[in-house]
DNA sequence: TTGTATGCGTTATCAT
DNA sequence: ATGATAACGCATACAA
């Protein structure tokens, strides 16, 4: 112990015993007396040793290192509570299982997108990924980690993806059907409806699960008008706008995410419309904004934290498969249950 | 290479030179032929040679990490605008920087939240930390970290943590003086003021600037109602419920963070106010909720993402600095510019 | 039950 | 300009 911090070895020079013994009662390994573990015990406390990981991973060739990557655009602003709340979900998970979070973020238009995530996992900076839309629907990119065999797991994937990697997610399709049979049931018969970005397969299901039940109720193309936004506050506002200038006006609006929900909400406000007398508006995910905006949002509660935190057990589960050489576990989807939460942007259609 | 991923020396091997020249090359060493630099690229690309970082920073005593910590009570909702703001700053800051961010959130009462954070030092598992309020007010774990010389930099500490550690942020106390200035300014005699959790002084400062404004215009004591809230949405609904219940009613009230602020609005519209006409409610941060919410909010501005991208900068200087010997760099408090964002929650008091 | 020896893949320090 | 070799601090197979 040169000055530095000690070492293994100086644990064992001063407990009197072997560095393998040491390594033993470190990690809880069997064939340990227990007269020597607490003798090893006390100098370890005694020097105030502690184990060095990154020698460690070295050795053991892990990290205990999870990466959670999700894209941004540097002028949109995120999601975030979307993503904060896959974040703190996630970082539950990893405190209980004993694994650290890397967070990185790739712009999802930039040309090397793939190759930052890859080079993430070649460097051996982390045992496994968690990805978020739309990353989680890149199927080249699940290949090429598969090939790697890095363990991946992805948030709400869409069907294709589902096959090529392992996720946790709700029925999306499912979910937008039934907030549709829901604002149905209220007596609405012309509707909007704002999807999100193309690419996010997840969001769109949502609106398959809306053309399901639209055509179910045998409502007509002509009551029902579809624009693509991104997700964003402003895009809600803006669709929303274009829409009410229209003539054509629904009696009801669904959007893909929560956050376009808000900015409908924005929009409609700044005309002068009353919600949800005049306009019912929905939203999807159940982000904290729905409650605390006025009036509060109606919208279908998606448990990200649940979510974030399955990811990670998932993965756990998969880099210990891993280990034990009894093969790679076999890839699924684990379907978390979602709800619509009726709260006071929608009614019925009055006038 | 016996299976597993070609290593440096694979790869001196087949360009036929030894292995520190290979690492020469990589690290853009000097005393190297170019033909010889050549030839070694060349392998590389060949084998598809990556760099095991955990290798790399084993020998080399770095990790390339930063951590970015910040409390969470489990059941209360996060701050996480606030939070996601800061961490896409930092994201930003390391990925010019080539660091990686490891999140780690530690429960603010728990009793060894200072041992998890220390923790993550000592075992080598980031080159620096990024402590986010109330831990960047924490001085004895502050002076642990320095004893450690773990590089710090905190992310609005308050008067005493600025002299044990460097920092970033705006500074408050004019903040909150500015703030109440344009409250009076607009007519405002009788205030209210909902204040954060006690241990944050950052936001003790917004508080100490409004006491000042208000003692500058010889307002009393009669006429201002304090609260004290714990930043979140909910705790902002529950006392402005109280405030508004008293009788006493103020014609402005202030609020130490946005959440609350619409808290407050929130509450307001419950009881059928109109805002900003029979109250005038403002909050501090201009996160973007305050821009969602109806009416858009007046607010501070903080510019989140620039301080985590400022915090990195800062924590990167002090890590190289710590490598070259050249002594520790001297603490220091970087301020960044805030701004009051009128928008359209305040007018002058009416009736 | 315990100790020995070796490997992990780099960087860094000397030689040459 | 290049090469040999020693750290770096731990895990682990194998020997005792």
């Amino acid at each position: 112990m040169r000055g530095g911090k000690p070492t293994i070895d100086d644990v064992a020079a001063l407990s009197g015993v072997a560095r393998a013994t040491v390594s033993r009662v470190l990690n809880g390994g069997p064939n340990v007396r227990e007269e020597v573990r607490q003798r090893v015990l006390k100098a370890v406390d005694k020097l105030q040793y502690k184990v060095n990981m990154q020698a460690r991973f070295l050795a053991g060739g892990k990290t205990q290192v999870l990466g959670l990557v999700y894209a941004s655009d540097l002028d949109s602003e995120p999601n975030s509570f979307y993503h904060s709340g896959l974040e703190l979900g996630a970082l539950r998970g990893c405190a209980e299982a004993g694994f650290q979070l890397l967070m990185h973020t790739v712009n999802q238009h930039s040309l090397g997108k793939t190759a930052k995530i890859i080079e993430l996992v070649d460097s051996r900076r982390c045992d496994g990924l968690i990805l978020t839309p739309p990353f989680s629907d890149d199927c080249d990119l699940l290949r090429e980690l598969e090939a790697r065999n890095c363990p991946v797991v992805c948030i709400s994937p869409g069907l294709a993806a589902q096959k090529v990697a392992s996720g946790v997610g709700i029925d999306d399709e499912v979910a937008g059907y039934e907030m549709t049979r829901y604002m149905l049931s209220l007596g609405h018969k012309k509707f909007g409806f704002i999807k999100g970005l193309e690419g996010h397969l997840s969001a769109e299901e949502r609106y398959s699960g809306f053309r399901r039940a639209i055509a179910e109720a045998g409502i007509g193309e002509a009551d029902v008008t579809v624009m693509r936004g991104n997700f964003t506050f402003r895009s809600g506002v803006d669709l929303t706008a274009a829409i009410l200038g229209n003539g054509h006006r629904p009696s009801a609006l669904i959007c893909a995410n929560d956050d376009m929900a808000v900015g409908a909400l924005f929009s409609a406000h700044k005309v002068g419309l009353n919600i949800p007398q005049d306009l019912s508006i929905v939203g999807f995910d159940d982000t904290p904004v729905s409650e605390i905006i006025w009036p509060p949002l109606t919208t279908v509660n998606q448990p990200l934290k649940t979510i974030g935190y399955r990811a990670v057990e998932m993965i756990v589960e998969r880099i210990k498969a891993g280990k034990t050489a009894s093969g790679p576990l076999p890839v699924r989807f684990d379907v978390v249950p979602h709800k619509v939460v009726m709260r006071e942007s929608a009614s019925p259609p009055q006038g």
